[in-house]
DNA sequence: GCAAGGTGTATTGTTGACAATCCGGCTATT
DNA sequence: AATAGCCGGATTGTCAACAATACACCTTGC
């Protein structure tokens, strides 16, 4: 890790950015029981900072603590990822209506921009998922931050995204569903584009159900097992 | 505060449960810097766990800190608190959707006896927005516990209900609202009764966006000022 | 041979002291 | 007189040692 980070933030946001980071990589598996002293020594600092930054992620649901016990990465069922589906699709949609209202149009412009940067990624890293993922966040990302509503964009980014790219390192994107999914995007910023909010936010959600009904039918043909 | 409880659950827990219903009774109001020492001897607790509280506070934004400048409470502007009700709108209208198709009827039976006491509340303390606003605090929270959706329950629970609590407490609820709130609640849970999950999400997404539009009227006449 | 109880160790929870940083008031200079 | 720089006090961030609890293993009795 970066031994002199920007000395404006303390010790436990140095923990606690490490420690999201590692859960949601995957170097810290779900399920898996880490003690405090081994996390000390792994990141290079003392038990006070980490468990202030221990309190921060239970809080925020990607660990689970059991006192005196120790805490465990947080293990998503399937059934548990499906619903995380369920309330992106209103939150999100949400969000894509605010930000048709409220957008500014250069940030449709870079929005646009970005998109077709995607496809670029998508073309030359053909089946490496981690990228697709990457630029899949980076859309959703703008969005909610687009949307200038301060709590949605933080229940959307400090919440809920953490634990969807927990399992979306994991999950191969089916063949095909990049392209599909990019176009889904296209149209949703075209609806922006035109200010046209109750569109974006239909949009949005068919575009959400969509990757939602995508994974239900990889866990039930068996092929992804969480 | 008790000086015994559970001994099964941790300092660093009282202290949070003590700070979380500390802000949201208006006992820290909004705004309000705080020392952490001064927070000691209120609670009768050493600095270590009261961090660690902090922390999960801040993570969940009830609190707001910079580094070495302290620690204060959030302090939501009259548009904030607007948007937090469009955010309720579209998730506990996904709540009601799932609780229809999911709640027991043993549980639907106890809602609507919850229901019943609700309304010997308001008649019997007239006016005290205290009391009212308890129940109507239980309705949704059975709503949400009601959804089966685990993470759906705890962003509700866990977060946007304790930042709205924060200010109905000073929100004196116009005449009539009560009644009509009761009205509304009945029409849902009558529909959940019927699973009718479409139903149900559509008059819940209607009875908060019914409860907004009472506030921004409100703010607008200048009754309300935050 | 199996189960129940007790003990020991390792891990967590807590505490108090130490070091680093920021805020307010003061002085001095332009 | 106003502003820039500086200094003291107070507060926050960090650390290392102490106490309490739970888990695992072992012993012992049936």
């Amino acid at each position: 890790m970066a031994e002199v980070q920007l000395q404006t933030q303390t010790r436990a946001d140095e923990a606690f950015d490490c420690l999201q980071t590692a859960i949601v990589k995957g170097d810290l598996a779900p399920g898996e029981k880490i003690g405090e002293v081994e996390l000390c020594s792994r990141f290079n600092l003392t038990r006070g900072p980490l468990r202030e930054a221990l309190g921060r992620l239970e809080s925020r649901g990607l660990l689970v603590r059991r006192p005196h016990a120790g805490v465990k990465v947080v293990s998503v069922s399937a059934d548990e990822l499906i619903e995380l589906y369920r309330i992106r699709e209103v939150m999100e949609g949400l969000a894509a209506r605010q930000a048709a209202e409220r957008m500014t149009d250069e940030e449709i412009r870079d929005l646009l921009a970005t998109l077709d940067s995607h496809e670029a990624m998508i073309e030359e890293a053909q089946g490496q998922a981690y990228y697709q993922a990457e630029g899949d966040y980076d859309f959703h990302h703008r969005i909610a931050t687009g949307s200038r509503n301060t709590k949605l964009a933080q229940m959307l980014l400090g919440d809920l995204y953490y634990m969807v790219r927990m399992y979306r390192y994991r999950l191969s994107t089916s063949a095909g569903r990049p392209h599909m999914a990019l176009g889904e995007h296209r149209s949703i910023v075209e609806a922006i584009a035109q200010r046209d909010g109750e569109l974006a936010e239909f949009l949005m959600k068919r575009h959400i159900n969509a990757a939602r009904q995508n994974i239900e039918k990889k866990i039930q043909e068996g092929v992804l097992t969480i």
